[in-house]
DNA sequence: ATTGGTATTGACAATCGTTTTCACTAACGT
DNA sequence: ACGTTAGTGAAAACGATTGTCAATACCAAT
């Protein structure tokens, strides 16, 4: 009982930002040069490609740095992978096409109202939310049209 | 590019209903006897436990099918575990507490909605979504409470 | 009741994303 | 420059999940 709690930090003190080194750059660059989410082994793959020496295991500390700081948006993949992408700034969320992964943007003042109102109904407090929404965007349904009727 | 397409089904018959077996009227009990999220583990470990013979491949096959069934809700931890949950009918999300786990269900036509909406005005079509709230509940806030003042 | 076709089971091995280890190196305050 | 400490990365460990495949259980038709 209680899954949760499981990432506790120890209370130690506000951790210092972390050291600017290039791999971490890198890793900022990389997220910088894509509009699509990212795992972290096709950044790594990306970033040698591109004559980056970098370890895969500071691509995963950069990331969850990153994560951890709200710089990136993580999200998992239906079979468990997580995937990254450069964050706008600001609380949003994301509409993802099923098909070819394309992603929109979306802010929402509606639901987050709607998640405040129905938490605090409930007693709770300190609320926050996940939301992703999934289609099939406007490109996919064409294709898909096209290619047969069975569908 | 292209994560979603993975998990393709081969264009096959109606896949008829799933024999009844033992093995998987013990996991439906397992489920029926709780309020909380399980993984595939701790409900193979239950039904050992129980006294009921059942292999760990069969407790993952028998909630996948329930899941692709919509007998069960399916969510993934942060640290990418699947948990499963006896479903009461109809879609609907949760409201979890951080802190000890607890569960709440709440229905929300606000949020269905509007996720609709805002996904056909960027062109989306056949719209789902996932939404869970995170929250204090009301006892642990008052537990925090009492502990100390850094909070 | 018997039989034969097929879905299900489960011990075990394999997969694969992620984390841990640990010796080495790079950043930073003094 | 120097010592302290955070960051790095190759390799090993981890752990949830999936694949394999021979043995079994279910079921419809004899
Ligand atoms: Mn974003
Ligand atoms: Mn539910
Ligand atoms: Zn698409
Ligand atoms: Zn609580």
């Amino acid at each position: 009982m209680n899954r949760a709690v499981r990432k506790y930090l120890p209370m130690d003190m506000p951790s210092s930002p972390p050291r600017p080194t290039r791999q971490r750059a890198a890793v900022a660059a990389a997220l910088a040069r894509t509009d699509d989410f990212r795992s972290a082994q096709e950044l790594h793959t990306m970033l040698r490609a591109s004559g980056e020496p970098i370890g895969l295991t500071t691509v995963y500390r950069a990331l969850q740095a990153m994560a951890e700081a709200d710089e990136v948006d993580v999200l998992r993949t239906d079979d468990g992978e997580a995937v990254y992408r450069r964050c706008s700034t600001g609380h949003h969320h994301h509409l993802v096409c099923r098909h070819c992964g394309r992603t929109v943007e979306v802010d929402g003042p509606t639901v987050e109202r709607w998640a405040v109102r129905v938490a605090e109904q409930a007693g709770f407090s300190d609320v926050s939310h996940t939301l992703e929404v999934f289609g099939t965007c406007a490109a996919c349904a064409e294709k898909r049209r096209r290619a047969g009727s069975d569908g």
